[in-house]
DNA sequence: TTTCAACACGAAAACGTTTTCGTTTCATTT
DNA sequence: AAATGAAACGAAAACGTTTTCGTGTTGAAA
């Protein structure tokens, strides 16, 4: 088991200065052509590499990246992290992930753990409890420490700091209107509570449609789920006691599940009942039929996150206090559950 | 912007010296009340929190997990990464994720980055590529420097070290076995190329079910993926010209578009096609009909390689050279798919 | 009065780098 | 022979900790 090597070793090995084993690697030209030469075969034959660690306390930079998200088996959150970490390969950085679960507690933890000197900036999409209390205080607090921090997705007013969104109020709304200019006129809408950023906004991107169109709101025909994990029996209720023309869900669980009890009592998609989700997602690819989504490019978001952070990170240090708000494209992908 | 503190700030703002700060906040009896609380004080004003580099680079051990893995999108690594992140979260551990993108040649340098000081251990599954070119130098070679390795999934024999498994062949085993005896005698198999380790194991588990039961192993009811992106045609051409009684896939997504493909050429599942698939994900619990599988606990596999790895941090250095393989259970998930 | 603990604190090394600023040596110029 | 200057290298600080080992000041015991 042979141990990494350090300059030290290196240096005591060849009988020169730690200086001179350093430079020597860096090619300065303050040391002697056969010094350098023997010093960086000797570096070579023992496959010396500095250590990051020792580099990140001199430099006060650990070319990391703090990913903080709420949950990873999912399937958009997944797609963020992809494309924050390919970005984040090709500049030279790292990405550290911690997931909060949903729970503000975690979110805080994990965000002071990191912020003490392990990464160089956050990237991260807010918990739902953290949307419910409203309580940004820890990080506003980081964000004044001077560590620079990128929201996406689920983001806040309240914080003042880079954003990358969707426009999640227009996407629901083209998304409606598409199916009332197709003809729909009961359309429900199936949707998150309200403290969830992103659901609040579809819902009002749905409510808006209807009425620029001059339908009803009928709250019967909204519902809002707030615990995930039950969602089938609600769903059934509302298709089942309505005749609906169409459903348009925020995510692509509630969209798949209203198919299902669709087909369970009998009711055709397409022909029948459209559905449009939300998230352009695996099971809105692979299911039966095949689901009509609102595109949501989580590689595209976990890139830019990723520039938008490592450019502040390698600007001249706050040279610009403009923070901005990058809205991602998205679009309609057709597929089989619409006519 | 308050940037954070250090012992070297409080000491000199206190006019006291910075061993003093260090002990106090550490209740050390050596300090006086007097001063201690006043600097305990004076750290809680001013937020102090040690800076993790620092500590890393004193103690030798950075607290922190790397994980290689091939992609991320992905629900099975996914849910791995899951396990892993709240294992070490409960240990204290932060996790490090890099993605090979199944290429040999972003392991190895994903690998060599994180070596070099910016965590204490590995936990990793082989790349596509790595499988194919059987080249595991720059894993032995960690190994070799006294970094310990917990590989899962797609693991190897060439490499000495921990693992987490699930027994493929004998899953693979019982899933053909069940339909055998409920009474299928013309089953294909839609599996991926041979280099992929759990691919060739799942195989080999199928055909031993085919042989246990007298059975012909038929060539051409077995369909070797190369390139999963357009596996459509060879999945149609299979399941259209042959009267097959059903379908093991080594994976959700041929499983998934064998039902498709069945569904397209007016073939019922399960009443005259069952389909079995491995990897008890998304796509499974909500394709229509829902898809019997073969159960692979991400969750608890990342679980135990996190654990397999932490132990071995925190035992007294390489007290034990017996490596272990750790095989995590697996069981039939049964939905709508068979009969 | 001397001696010796106990007490309270500081200096310094160590972790592994990089970099600035000497210092020594030797050859060249005056 | 003295002065200058380049060439080649080393010492030391710095990043922020922890910890060992002093050291100076007390008070009490001898």
């Amino acid at each position: 088991m042979k141990r990494k090597v350090t300059l030290k070793q290196i240096a005591k090995e060849l009988d020169v200065s730690i200086s001179t084993v350093s430079k020597s690697l860096k090619d300065s030209t303050e040391i002697s052509e056969d010094t350098r030469l023997k010093v960086q075969a000797f570096a070579k034959l023992y496959n010396y590499k500095p250590n990051n660690i020792a580099l990140s306390l001199k430099n006060k930079k650990t070319k990391t990246i703090g990913v903080i998200i709420p949950e990873i088996v999912h399937h958009f959150f997944a797609t963020v992290i992809s494309g924050i970490e390919h970005l984040a390969n090709e500049n030279g950085y790292n990405v550290m992930v911690c997931l909060s679960d949903e729970s503000f507690d975690k979110e805080v933890i994990n965000m002071e753990m990191l912020a003490n000197g392990s990464i160089d900036g956050f990237i991260l999409s807010l918990s739902k409890e953290t949307q419910l209390k409203r309580d940004f205080h820890h990080i506003t607090e980081i964000i004044n420490q001077g560590m620079p921090v990128v929201m996406f997705d689920r983001v806040t007013n309240d914080i003042l700091c880079d954003k990358v969104i969707i426009d999640d109020n227009l996407a629901a709304f083209n998304a409606v209107q598409t199916l009332i200019e197709r003809g729909m006129k009961k359309i429900a809408l199936i949707t998150t509570v309200d403290y969830v950023s992103v659901g609040k906004l579809r819902t009002d991107g749905y409510i808006k449609a209807l009425k620029t169109n001059d339908l009803k709101v009928n709250n019967e025909l909204i519902l809002k789920i707030e615990d995930i994990d039950n969602c089938e029996n609600l769903i059934e209720d509302l298709i089942k006691n309505n005749k609906i023309d169409a459903v348009f869900a925020v995510n692509e669980l509630f969209a798949v599940t209203a198919i299902k009890a669709a087909s369970k009592h009998n009711i055709k998609v397409p022909e029948e009942m459209s559905v449009i989700g939300f998230t352009d997602g695996i099971i809105s690819k692979y299911a039966s039929p095949s689901i009509t989504t609102v595109s949501q490019n989580g590689i595209k978001m976990g890139e830019k996150a990723a520039k938008m952070l490592i450019e502040r990170l390698e600007s001249d240090e706050w040279d610009d206090e403009q923070f901005k708000t990058e809205v991602i494209e998205t679009h309609l992908v057709e597929r089989e559950s619409t006519k």
